[in-house]
DNA sequence: TGATAATAGTTGAATTTGTAACCAGCAAGC
DNA sequence: GCTTGCTGGTTACAAATTCAACTATTATCA
């Protein structure tokens, strides 16, 4: 059980969590991609705006988890694609608070409704109780749990 | 229930996922980068020839998913390393034998040992079955089940 | 007050990745 | 044989990400 030839690929926590996200991420990327020609990042600045409503970058940045250059970028494309619009905050002119216009409500109403189909897809060929443990552990290794 | 205010980015499994596979990759990556100076790609060459003994480029992409360009500069990176060494096959020269080199082996020895050691600790928090329930659900979810 | 440090956000350069075109070498059909 | 098409692998160029430096503003504290 020492033989390092025991250790399977396929059982490698790190390994199997890449493959099992690079393969949803994939499938979901079309709708944020081909409709909107948005990259991922910007459709999850777009997902916390929409879902969190208005806020800086920083909050975004701390909330999402994503380094803030990335962010940076993310909300300067959808600035220029006009999904969001920017305004300094009076009482600290180092921040912008960041807010959805009509077409980032609706872009957002319309990708985290099939955000949602897609998730219970992805999500139907587990039982219940599966479900639960799944997205349990996931919230653990992802440190989202506290 | 309707409202997509209630759709919580934390249940997104995509976003979750990709949260899990960040925070697992990224304190693992440490014991090939700065021991090795490995890439994420490098190391997961080496692996697939230690693990499943020499193989072509091609067979390496074939079991682990991974894209032509990406191995064919894997390679070449640890070839310059001198992890691994490059034979064409004679009867069909446009393919080339990749082998471990000793210092190879050693990585990789090295390596998979931590990896163990890593992904053990990553469970440990999960009860035996429900680690059993996750990796089923990654293995579904990433498609290497059939 | 003034000096120094810290924070929000941006920008530029270096890495890394993705896409497409490419160069053998092999296979099939004529 | 020759031509056409396919496959293994590499390379060039573009797009994306990372890292570090930078600007502007606010906080701290003597």
């Amino acid at each position: 059980m020492d033989d390092p030839a025991d250790f399977e690929i396929s059982t490698f926590l790190p390994y199997l969590l890449n493959q099992a996200a690079e393969e949803a991420g994939l499938s979901f990327q079309h709708h944020y991609k081909s409709r909107y020609g948005m990259l991922r990042t910007e459709w999850r600045v777009l997902f916390h705006l929409g879902r969190y409503g208005e806020q800086t970058a920083n909050e975004i940045g701390a909330r999402a988890r994503m380094h803030k250059t990335k962010i940076s970028r993310a909300v300067a494309a959808l600035a220029t694609k006009r999904f969001l619009t920017r305004r300094r905050v009076e009482s600290d002119k180092r921040r912008e608070m960041l807010t959805l216009t009509r077409a980032g409500e609706r872009a957002y109403a319309d990708l985290s409704a099939r955000a949602r189909d897609y998730d219970a897809q992805l999500m139907e060929t587990l039982s219940t109780q599966e479900q639960a443990v799944l997205k349990r552990a996931l919230m653990r290794i992802a440190r989202l749990d506290g």
